[in-house]
DNA sequence: GTCTATAAATGGATAGAC
DNA sequence: GTCTATCCATTTATAGAC
């Protein structure tokens, strides 16, 4: 319904260009090559040469869509971690909360093992000088919202609740990228792991 | 008791070098270097230049001790490993079986914690075309045995009791160097998730 | 908006003198 | 055993023409 946004609010980016539909498009193709070519080659192992052969450009062209590939690789934080929102939020959890806790877990763990360079960049801090915008940062901060509510629904709620949580889910997926990748070892032990961790006593 | 092997074996590298007792030492001071640099700018922060001013040396010469930068990160692996057996082994565990698998828990994460960048290269796949050689992946494996005997004990047996303990203690060390480096937001939550481990049923 | 050309630096690795 | 010199490839990024 783009209504008001007449100008398109000017971001405190260098020279403050104009974002138009198209300049956007192209930015967004830029980032799915460089998805592309991290999934096939790993995350930190593509150059902005190869990233710019992708999309039919040199490398140059590039400066016009973002101002360094540090700035490339905080919009695919940003992305990534706006994909897991989209997917939590797409799930229709079960009334009950144990169950639903389940369901949390299998769609976080089958998200972060699909694209393990993604896994690397969200999950671990392996590029680097690269700190996450604070404005990136955020979107992850929300993704743990969604899990403390979900979490508190089935009696487990406070701090080192959620800590050992995201320990746990980290744990399988970490070791199912770094030590069976592709496979399912670890990842079969979802709900186990669940099981494990709903059945102990909070302190 | 160093008794028959008078000539050292013969290594199947490139040369074959004889590796008198001084030579063996001049590639534990470059080791040792390369892992100081690790440690202070990044497991990949380093290059050959670097460590060879560390130790006193250009980096040519560097090749009189390694063939290759992989090659130097296998013996930092191997290290790594032969490290992690030292301080297993020293350990004097428990009876109790739970407080020994307690025990064997704080001694690997503060094994891991210790050294993020040590982390990095013996649990993640990190360094883009390192494979660990099969001499050093036996460390690795070795490693592993010690585990299964203790949670045996325990009454926890069976691979996907393991594969379960694995991911717990990689998720704890993972969180923790990634997210609060330096602290023990998940550090302390050890001893929480040994129990809750051991408290859960075994399929 | 994209290009060519190039800067400026860094990297691993080798040849051959000493 | 260590050095100097150098190769050769690669990188991010900028300047300026078109």
């Amino acid at each position: 319904m783009r209504a008001s946004a007449s100008r398109s609010a000017p971001t405190n980016e260098r020279e403050a260009p104009i974002d138009t539909p198209h300049r956007a498009q192209t930015r967004a193709r830029i980032l799915d090559a460089a998805w592309k070519l991290a999934r096939a080659q790993g995350l930190a192992g593509w150059s902005l040469r190869d990233l710019a052969a992708e999309v039919g450009m040199r490398a140059p062209s590039l400066y016009g869509y973002f101002d360094s590939k540090e700035q490339i690789y905080d919009s695919m934080f940003a992305q990534g971690y706006a994909d897991l929102l989209a997917v939590s939020g797409a799930v229709e959890l079960s009334d009950e909360p144990h169950e639903a806790v389940r369901q949390m877990a299998r769609v976080f763990v089958d998200f972060a093992v699909a694209d393990p360079a993604r896994m690397q960049l969200l999950f671990w801090r392996v590029i680097p000088g690269f700190t996450p915008s604070p404005t990136s940062y955020g979107l992850a901060e929300e993704a743990l919202t969604k899990a403390v509510d979900v979490l508190a629904a089935a009696g487990h709620a406070g701090q080192s609740a959620l800590d050992l949580w995201t320990a746990l889910l980290t744990g399988l997926v970490t070791q199912q990228v770094s030590n069976d990748p592709g496979g399912d070892r670890w990842v079969r032990l979802v709900d186990e792991a669940v099981d494990m961790f709903l059945a102990a006593e909070r302190v």
